[in-house]
DNA sequence: CTTGAACCTCTAGCTGCTAGAGGATTTATA
DNA sequence: TATAAATCCTCTAGCAGCTAGAGGTTCAAG
């Protein structure tokens, strides 16, 4: 029986995003104690540890439900689970693209920063106005 | 005179969002119609210009507040606005860096799926297993 | 039996917006 | 000048994915 401090040390979880998983059901609700603490098995350590190993691939909580439906289920088809992480690949890439382009701008501008006053700054010259861009950079936040 | 949605439609930002930027002091107070409506000018635009284009680079709103000040005062050494963008520069670096892990990982998780039942994938498997990973991607939401 | 660490619930906060309700104003046309 | 459509207003609440803190209880060691 392992205590929530226990599952959290042993997964790199903080204590309260171990409740805030079982809030919003990614979690089940464990066993008590007789004071009414928290109370874990194995199972649920493993299951902690796929949601935050998958957590560092990068997957979304909704994702994450899903893979763990599927991983309930040994007799379904996986393609599912396949297109999920293709999902996810696909995502991945479309970041490092957008990074891409927005390192080009940014090693530019500090580049060509001479050290003056504020006035002859590239770096602000440069966000003043876009059309000094050389790599397209549209979206934000993606 | 421009009102709020000749703005948005010129910067390509939500009115809302505007308003926001308003209400969190990126943006100052506009004048007003005799109705009460926002009418802005050229230098409004320009500002919002400039915070847009910096969003575009990943500069988080308080970077771009301190860009912004550093923008009104002309006779400022530009040292600050430098270090600024180095610093979004490594961030990005370090997010390249991240991402490419993690691409990698993703890649040979959906590669090694040979579309079997779910109790055979190797999607699940890998998540289920960290030790299975060959690359380390270890910090969440970097 | 006492102490102190770890646990409990609950609420509110973070970033950077976005959406919607319910109503007022502006502008174009008839 | 009247009216209708488009745009504007304020206010509140929501999204992801946690994180922090208040104020109080339980547990395990000594």
């Amino acid at each position: 029986m392992l205590t929530i401090g226990t599952l959290s040390k042993k997964t790199g979880t903080k204590v309260q995003t171990i409740r805030y998983y079982e809030q919003i059901g990614l979690m089940p609700e464990p066993g008590r104690s007789e004071g009414g603490q928290r109370r874990y098995d194995n199972a649920q350590l493993d299951r902690l540890s796929f949601i935050r190993h998958s957590r560092q691939l990068g997957f979304s909580l909704d994702a994450i439900r899903e893979l763990l439906d599927l991983s309930d289920h040994p007799n379904r088809p996986c393609d599912e689970a396949d297109a999920i992480a293709r999902r996810q690949l696909k995502q991945v890439e479309q970041r490092m693209a957008r990074l891409k382009a927005l390192r080009t701008e940014l090693k530019r501008m500090v580049h060509e920063c001479s050290g003056g006053r504020t006035a002859d700054c590239r770096v602000l010259e440069v966000l003043r106005d876009h059309s000094e861009c050389l790599t397209e950079h549209d979206e934000i936040g993606a």
